[in-house]
RNA sequence: GCCCAGAUGGCGGAAUUGGCAGACGCGCUAGACUCAAAAUCUGGUUCCUUCGGGAGUGUGGGUUCGACCCCCACUCUGGGUACCA
């Protein structure tokens, strides 16, 4: 095993190391062994075809420095990977070339698996995950019969956006707000709403348990506060109106029922149900005319369009239940059909959009609430803009006088009683639209069955309390699951992976896979028909690429259990992720979904917690050198490949954690990387000799007093930065530390030993190979982890900072426990000091033990 | 517009119960070694200075014996979000 390499040859060292470590089963994760367990999880990779990204080592160097740390430490670490592999580069790649995506993805993960290797990250690859795996997404498709049994899925045919150059469905968080228009996240082309028949999940009846559960998460504030206002919780009133001359009520959802005498007037989306009925006749054609160029900007310029307000009135009346006013219900495009009731009462004066509203269009605006003087007025008191604080009541009736707290629980309860209103609780959150109309996606366990043969399905096979129809080819349809003993329902061969231009799935044109007869009583499947079977059709969407990757996490713990999702002794074992890394840029949508499923695997009696990231951290973005952000179009990516060629995968690591906070947002440097590469051949020539030994001024001993406690504190200062992930500070303390053993003329073979252990987490191939020179077998992995000794940092004088006026005038080295007068007394002898107090009076003399003395002469 | 994060030398960044600002590294620079270069090693490197000192952590105020750190107002940069009633 040993070279005999006299220079620091990493191209010769990383290999072999590697190769090591996989012969070796360095680390495996062995199932209730008798240790504590530590669970790192990295977010999985997308196995793309373009390789890794320089991006990809930062998080998985930080996640394997803290493995190997907590390993050295004697924990029983999991830390696996694995591939989020379905996804639409692979299928449209399928699309340009024919080539099924299973080739494609087979290639890819085999190229990702060699340079994640490359880079020294040893992972448990017997836990490797695939999603695109049978093996995987038969427990996809599980959890998916297990949230339609439970009623959390349905189908629906809302508008949803369709990008006809993906030829696609996206979902709103797919679609992005541009200068140009509503785009696709992905190739940025444009995109439109279309109605299409789309499987959607119940994440909102999941909503106020998503939003409560954040509390306990040791996750980043900004990143907790994304989620909230993600999920949008707003508590307020629902108040129904009557609208003068007609049967017909308008329901509206106001959080500010407080200001309910304020409301002038009424405004109801162009969508809305009630449009057609209250519009008078004098109205009707300018209504229709707002109502159909609404339609046309569709969500596009209409949120371009933001800054100016438009509306019509529909010539129709409410009257507001609190003091009987008649007030004018308008039709304007700022009021959405998507969130609340569809229609709000307009407070102009407390409201800024209804006051930009009012103003526009030349409504009444009413002040209800006392400003206390913070809002801007004119000339004879009117207000010029909307004041959207609390205060007390004024021209409210019986309510003028209370402050808004109170007013909003009286303003409800007087409802309440009347039937007109009630206290309720609005989610910004939407419900998750859940199907692609793709081929490389997880097919949904689905079958569509007629409405008489539905009576004669078994109920075991239904969504019983929440049937789910629809209608396909104008005929009524009804869901059925297909059973555990069906799955994993694997993908057809197709001729074309192109879907079609209607924007139906490839898979509705696998005829043969797409017809079948079905066991109504255990709801087998077959090509034949049988006796008594009947005949369903099964569902041609597949699922979005979240789905695999919402639970993941949990695979790794039991990655080739064919019975369960997972075995609950080993769920128990290891629990969920101690930590988990990755980016940002999951921070909603990733992060939300899994902890949906995760509360329903919870509810299902699956997992023991309801939350399955306790702790998160968000490695930052690397930047290209000019400090914009990488890409190919601005030819600043650096590719970590060649890096590694030049100065060694240890060399990339450290240089990744040097670089700056692991959180921060940060640019590479290519020429910095010199300064570790000559860091790494500094340890390397302490235990090395220029023959190729041991270096020979390596043996027994003790080292002076000043070198011995800057290697304690060093090992304190990197065992304490490790655990927090600081790693570049950990360094910068190892290179202090090398640069003074460097100068020693003894070094105890103990000393240079604890060094190298603290460093081998982060250059594992260098600690290895030097670990193996110092004389030691088996991988500097498993040989423990230094301990400081808090006796060695004791000093017993300290260097007191003398301070005149508050600046440094000088110091001197004192007894640690000398006395606040002799500190002083020592501060006065000094010549500087004396210099600066000479002829003035001292006011004030202060003393901050072991620190400073600061005497205040005027 | 709103929410969040940030601003420290030529550059990346250190420094927290409020106590020497600029650790460590890059770059630059002087020197040693060398015929020379690379590599390596040693020193210097915030700015101004009459060499006594003075100024200095985005800007302006404040609290304090003392502020990169705490408070108020603002500027700029990055990220998220987009009429959510």
């Amino acid at each position: 095993m040993a070279t005999a390499s006299k220079d620091y040859d990493f191209s010769s060292i990383e290999p072999k190391w590697q190769a090591y470590w996989a012969d070796n089963a360095t680390f495996e994760a062995k199932d209730f062994e008798d240790k504590p367990t530590f669970y790192v999880l990295d977010m999985f990779p997308y196995p793309s075809g373009a390789g890794l990204h320089i991006g990809h080592p930062e998080g998985y160097t930080a996640s394997d420095a803290l493995k190997r740390f907590k390993k050295a430490q004697g924990h029983n670490v999991l830390h696996p990977m694995g591939w989020d592999a379905f996804g639409l580069p692979t299928e449209q790649y399928a699309i340009k070339t024919g080539t099924h995506p299973a080739i494609t993805t087979k290639q890819n993960v085999a190229n990702f698996t060699q340079q994640l290797t490359q880079l020294g990250f040893a992972y448990d690859w017997n836990r490797e995950v695939n999603t695109t795996d049978p093996g995987y997404f038969k427990w996809t498709q599980w959890i998916f019969m297990q949230l339609f049994k439970k009623g959390l899925a349905y189908v629906d045919e809302k508008p949803v956006w369709f990008c006809p150059e993906l030829g696609t469905v996206l979902a709103n968080e797919e679609v992005l707000n541009t200068p140009e228009g509503p785009r696709s996240e992905r190739g940025s082309f444009p995109v439109e709403r279309r109605p299409i028949r789309q499987w959607v999940l119940r994440i909102t009846e999941y909503a106020e348990r998503l939003i409560a559960g954040l509390k306990d998460l040791d996750w980043p504030d900004s990143t907790k506060r994304l989620q909230e206002n993600w999920i949008g919780r707003s508590e307020g009133a629902e108040i129904t109106f009557d609208v003068s001359g007609h049967a017909a009520q308008l329901t509206v959802f106001t959080t500010r029922p407080d200001t309910l005498y304020g409301a002038t007037y009424m405004v109801i989306a162009p969508e809305h149900p009630l449009v057609p009925t209250i519009t008078t006749a004098e109205q009707s054609d300018a209504v229709a005319a707002y109502v159909e160029k609404a339609k046309s900007k569709s969500d596009l310029e209409r949120a371009e369009l933001a800054k100016e307000k438009t509306g019509v009135w529909t010539g129709a009346t409410a009257v507001n239940p609190i003091n009987g006013r008649e007030i004018p219900i308008w039709v304007a495009d700022y009021v959405l059909m998507t969130y609340g009731t569809g229609a709000i009462m307009a407070v102009p004066a407390h409201d800024v959009r209804d006051f930009e509203f009012a103003k526009e269009f030349g409504l009444e605006i009413i002040q209800v609430i006392e400003d206390g003087g913070e809002a801007a007025k004119d000339a004879e008191g009117a207000l010029l803009e909307a004041y959207t604080g609390s205060g007390k009541l004024v021209h409210s009736g019986e309510q003028s006088g209370q402050d808004s707290e109170t007013a909003k629980a009286a303003v409800i309860q007087r409802l309440a009683a009347e039937n007109r209103g009630k206290a309720t609780i609005h989610f910004k959150l939407r419900d998750w639209l859940f199907s692609r109309q793709r081929y490389w996606g997880e097919p949904f366990p689905v079958l569509w069955v007629s409405e008489s043969d539905y009576a004669k399905v078994d109920d075991s096979l239904k969504s019983v309390d929440r049937p789910v129809t629809c209608l396909i080819e104008g005929e009524l349809r009804h869901a059925i699951i297909l059973p555990e003993a069906e799955l994993p329902l694997e993908l057809p061969v197709v001729e074309s992976y192109t879907p079609s231009p209607d924007g139906q799935s490839p898979l509705s044109k696998a005829g043969d896979w797409l017809h079948v007869y079905i066991d109504p009583k255990t709801g087998a499947t077959s090509a034949e028909a049988r006796d008594g079977w009947i005949q369903g059709i099964r569902e041609t969407n597949t699922m979005p690429q979240w789905a695999g990757s919402c639970w993941y996490y949990l695979r790794y713990i039991d990655p080739k259990n064919s019975e369960a999702l997972i075995d609950p002794e080993k769920e128990k074992y290891w629990g969920m992720p101690d930590l988990y890394i990755g980016g940002a840029e999951h921070a909603v949508l990733h992060l939300l979904y899994a902890r949906f499923w995760h509360h329903v695997l919870y509810d299902l009696g699956v997992v023991s917690d309801p939350e399955p990231f306790k702790k998160l951290f968000h490695q930052g973005i690397i930047l290209g050198e000019d400090g914009e952000k990488m890409s190919k179009s601005r030819g600043n990516v650096v590719n970590p490949e060649t890096i590694i060629e030049s100065y060694g995968a240890d060399a990339l690591r450290l240089y990744l954690m040097f670089l700056g906070p692991l959180e921060a947002m940060k640019p590479w440097n290519t020429k910095g990387i010199e300064g570790v590469a000559r860091f790494l051949r500094k340890v390397w020539r302490l235990v090395v000799g220029e023959e190729g030994g041991l270096q020979a001024n390596i043996g027994e001993g003790t080292l002076d007093s000043e070198t011995e406690r800057l290697l304690h504190a060093t090992i304190k200062k990197v065992t304490d930065d490790y655990s927090t992930l600081s790693f570049n500070t950990a360094i910068s303390q190892m290179m202090i530390c090398v640069n003074q053993l460097a100068k020693v003329e003894r070094l105890p073979r103990e000393a240079v030993e604890s060094f190298v252990q603290l460093l081998a987490p982060l250059a594992p191939h260098i600690g290895e190979e030097l670990w193996l020179r110092l004389g030691h077998t088996g991988s500097i992995a498993e040989a423990g982890w230094p301990k400081h000794d808090e006796s060695k940092l004791v000093e017993d004088t300290v260097k007191i900072i003398f301070q005149v006026n508050g600046k440094y005038r000088g110091d001197a080295q004192l007894a640690v426990d000398v006395s606040k007068d002799d500190a002083i007394a020592a501060a006065k002898a000094n010549e500087r000091v004396q210099a600066f107090i000479q002829g003035k009076s001292i006011k004030k003399e202060i003393y901050v033990p072991g620190k400073i003395v600061n005497i205040v002469a005027v």
